[in-house]
RNA sequence: GCCGGAGUGGCGGAAUGGCAGACGCAGCCGGCUUAAACCCGGCGGCCGAAAGGCGUGGGGGUUCGAAUCCCUCCUCCGGCACCA
């Protein structure tokens, strides 16, 4: 039998080394075809999208910590005979090429380009299933020019519209959609600078038409963060929409309707002012000559303000009267009117009613200039009491108070039914208001899709025809530095015949949002090549929508919200006929660096996985990434534990190629543990084996990578303490190894491809690969086991453990433990007053009162 | 301030009403080695000599039984920023 061997024999297996066996399996499944999906195969379709990289350069750790997973998905699911899509791309238009072209003189196009390849090579190393026959590349005018097809139909179906209204303005970046500003200090996602306001023509997207449509996520299963996100930030409030008129004064003849918006229309009775945004266009007519001085100056500042600073939300209320007031359209009543840039022009209807007892912002306001508070809704019984605050909190008791003929209702009803009485007299009207606007997506930027519209003096704006596109972006510009977009300096791309009358005419300069490129480019990946439409119509129907889209969740209410957007949009043009793009949506964790912050090369906290590649080989990196924490949790990178990981699959290797190894010296050498003998150890195996095959393939359905490595990393310590054994080698060992190398082939494919291969030719099998196999099945008669231990609990707390039959029933289970010892001693001749039997007999608890 | 998520050994984490700390890292002990590394085996929450007690951010509650459910407070992370 086994017995110690010399040490010079430890070297007698070859050693497990990841970098000459991994770019070696590469190439052969490259060569085999293995990734290619066959997308004209409707069977078993399994569309697994992963977002596609911007190609800054360098793929890093946090582009593997998404990928990675992901193609373990996509192999798990191929082993379940599934047809699996796994597309990969690049987001290859945007501002860093075109800053790196200024800084380093050499073309964005060259730039992205030469990244690209880069990238596509590092990417390669990960051992991922990417069908790159499907590769998109957002920069190539197969793809942009359907961006500005799309445009084109959208324009025409008035689903876009050029409007000129103050836009959020980087210096740097110019335009900026509503939800690339960020933080209260307002500076722009991508640069960090502060955002200003500038008054633009600029090209919106009408997709508030799907605000409502947009909080239905019945279709599509998000992750509830994100779902709560998108749902604040479309912003649903319901209310009534209420008509004030203007008061007749010496300078004003009066009977101008000003309406606001208000959630709260039971308070009606208490608005004691009114309050309009600075930009307010009935600002001008209202305001008495002799405040007109001002006012104005009071507007000029405002404007200056939004464009400076706003940082603080509760730093002083500030507002002018504009000398004029209003009719309370509920009583008649005359209240003044203000304005104040608390009252945003681009919210509601840019106009409040005032009402300090019941807001906390008029409460402020009220105090500050010294105006009336009328409490109108009160709880039982605290009528009449001054308020210190505004009272805003919602009791059950509460009724209205001083509200005329309403009084006495309850809040709800009283609102109700004082919107009701307005609608009758048609002042007034249940209302819904969105915070979300139109989306923005004119950019002054050169290195993106360009807009197909063409400016002619004779006949105003002009679509190009669609047979003129694509709208080419010029390879050779000249760049004047950052914040200049040069097509605005092209006079061979400005100048242009007008399609409509044939004269001069210039182009549009400006070009679109880079989230309008990545709205859909996973029906792109389904036809890269059609020449003559942007999506191949049968195709998109079978493969779409996506089944699982996996990727950062930084794009919760960017990416995720557009990506919606443009497919109901689409719809609505008849090219698709789903209502979402994604059955589902996973935001795997972000890696942060070692100090904790966002990684960035200014930072300089960048892991660079090519480095760990040439050290452990990309198995163990890739299993390292999923072992480190759950998958959706993410974390600062610390390389702790690779070792362990690598230390993992080097035990794998080991126990694979050479189950009867002893170490020197060592005295169990042949012999069982824990006095086994022969059977209950293979029995043992085979338990242990196909307990964690069904571990393991759970943990796969939903995810749970890190758990599903532990419990391999469990089965392989189990297998080594019977390496050298009587057992080692057996069938049941060999079935167990099998199972292991089939278990972490999604995770690992290349250590599992080799082993298996070298599985196969010591068996004298032909190769295939371990990739074409299918997950192995349960063994639950192998896995049952025939004994259990049971813990013991007195009044919950565990004192024993009994081992019981598996099959033993309650009865036997309670017998066995009045049986104990031990707990004979600690029940001292009582009866328990109760016997719990948790779980299936999971657990026994014995319960005794009065100690 | 509002919305959401989280808080467990020295560290990453496991357990989602039933044995707290699986698995791994770091550490310690032993084996192998001339030696070290590698490798192999073992120990490992805290207090205590032991019996035992305590322990999942703090406090309270529900339950036979709570890391897990409820209330409340604290801390950290993400999102929003006067949204009427």
């Amino acid at each position: 039998m086994t017995q110690a061997r010399d040490p010079k024999e430890r070297s007698r297996i070859e050693r497990y080394d990841p970098v000459s066996i991994e770019p070696r399996w590469q190439a052969r499944w490259e060569e085999l075809g293995l990734h290619r999906t066959d997308l004209d195969d409707t069977k078993n379709r399994y569309y697994l999208l992963t977002m596609y990289p911007y190609p800054s350069g360098d793929i890093h750790i946090g582009h593997w910590y998404i990928k990675t997973p992901t193609d373990a998905i996509a192999r798990y699911q191929r082993m379940h005979g599934k047809n699996v899509f796994l597309p990969i791309g690049f987001d290859a238009f945007g501002l860093p090429a075109e800053n790196a072209a200024i800084k380093q003189k050499i073309s964005p196009r060259d730039w992205t380009m030469s990244n690209v390849a880069n990238m596509r090579r590092q990417l390669r190393q990960m051992g991922a299933t990417f069908d790159w026959s499907s590769e998109v590349v957002t920069s190539d005018p197969d793809y942009y020019k359907w961006n500005q097809w799309f445009f084109l139909q959208f324009l025409k179906a008035g689903l876009a519209y050029r409007a000129n209204s103050p836009v959020d303005f980087c210096p740097n970046d110019g335009t900026l959609a509503r939800e690339q500003v960020e933080g209260a200090d307002r500076r722009c996602w991508r640069c960090g600078a502060k955002v200003e306001k500038r008054d633009l023509d600029q090209w919106y997207l009408r997709v508030t038409k799907y605000a409502d449509e947009l909080l239905d996520f019945s279709e599509i299963r998000f992750p509830d963060p994100i779902r709560m996100m998108q749902t604040n930030w479309i912003g649903r409030s319901e209310g009534g929409e209420i008509v004030f008129e203007s008061a007749p004064s010496e300078h004003h003849p009066g009977g101008e309707e000003i309406r606001v918006f208000t959630t709260r229309p039971d308070t009606l009775f208490g608005a004691t002012f009114m309050v309009l945004a600075p930009e307010h266009q009935l600002v001008g007519a209202l305001t008495a000559p002799e405040r007109r001085e001002e006012v104005a100056a009071y507007v000029a500042r405002a404007q200056v303000a939004t464009e400076i600073e706003r940082l603080s939300t509760d730093r002083e209320k500030t507002g002018v009267a504009i000398g004029a007031d209003a009719i309370n359209p509920v009583n008649g009543e005359r209240i003044p009117i203000f304005i104040a840039d608390y009252v945003l022009a681009t919210y509601g209807t840019g106009a409040i009613m005032a009402v300090p007892a019941h807001d906390e912002r008029d409460f402020a306001f009220a105090k500050q200039f010294g105006l009336a508070v009328r409490q109108v809704v009160a709880p039982a019984g605290a009528e009449g009491e001054a308020l210190s605050e505004a009272y805003v909190a919602h009791a059950d008791d509460e009724a209205l108070v001083n509200s005329g003929e309403f009084s006495g209702l309850p809040a709800d009803e009283g609102g109700r039914r004082i919107v009701a009485r307005l609608e009758e007299q048609g002042k007034g009207k249940p209302a819904v208001t969105y915070r979300l606007r139109d989306w923005l997506i004119s950019r002054q930027r050169y290195w993106g899709t360009p807009i197909p519209v063409i400016h002619c003096d004779q006949c105003g704006i002009v679509p190009v025809p669609e047979e003129d596109l694509p709208v080419l972006l010029p390879d050779t510009v000249d760049y004047a530095g950052v914040g200049v977009n040069p097509l605005t300096r092209d006079e061979a791309f400005l100048n242009v015949k007008c399609p409509s009358c044939g004269g001069p005419a210039r182009r549009e300069t400006d070009t679109m949002d880079t989230f309008m490129d990545s709205s859909w480019y996973w029906y792109r990946y389904l036809s890269p090549d059609r020449a003559d439409f942007p999506i191949d119509h049968d195709r998109v129907e079978t493969w779409t929508p996506v089944q699982l889209y996996t990727g950062g969740a930084e794009h919760a209410v960017m990416h995720h919200l557009y990506g919606r957007m443009f497919t109901k949009m689409i719809r609505d043009l008849g090219m698709v006929r789903q209502n979402e793009p994604w059955r589902r949506v996973f935001n795997q964790g972000q890696i942060l660096g070692a100090d904790g912050e966002r990684m960035s090369k200014s930072r300089g906290n960048v892991q660079d996985p090519d480095e760990l590649v040439s050290k452990y080989g990309a198995d163990t990196v890739r299993l390292f990434l999923m072992f480190m924490g759950p998958w959706d949790q993410g974390g600062p990178w610390s390389p702790t534990g690779m070792g362990g990981v690598y230390r993992f699959l080097n035990r794998v290797w080991a126990l694979s190629l050479d189950p009867h190894y002893r170490e020197p010296g060592d005295p169990d050498a042949g012999t069982l543990p824990d006095g086994q003998d022969e059977p209950a150890a293979r029995a043992a195996l085979r338990a242990a084996a196909h307990r964690t095959l069904r571990d393991v393939t759970a943990d796969y359905e939903v995810f749970h990578f890190n758990t599903m490595v532990a419990k391999l990393m469990e089965l392989t310590n189990t297998l080594f303490r019977y390496r050298g054994s009587s057992v080692a080698g057996v069938e049941d060992w060999d079935e167990a190894m099998r199972l292991v190398l089939l278990m972490l082939a999604p995770a690992a494919p290349h250590i599992s491809e080799e082993l298996w291969s070298r599985r196969l030719a010591a068996r004298g099998e032909a190769w295939s690969s371990i990739h074409k196999e299918t997950w192995p099945t349960v063994d639950e008669t192998a896995a049952a086991e025939s004994t259990r231990e049971v813990p013991v609990q007195v009044n919950g707390k565990v004192r024993d453990r009994i081992t019981v039959p598996a099959d033993a029933d309650s009865a036997a289970i309670e017998a066995a433990v009045l049986a104990s010892p031990r707990i004979q001693q600690l029940l001292a001749g009582r009866a328990p007053d109760r016997v719990i039997h948790a779980g299936g007999g999971r657990l026994v608890n014995l319960v005794l009162r009065d100690g």
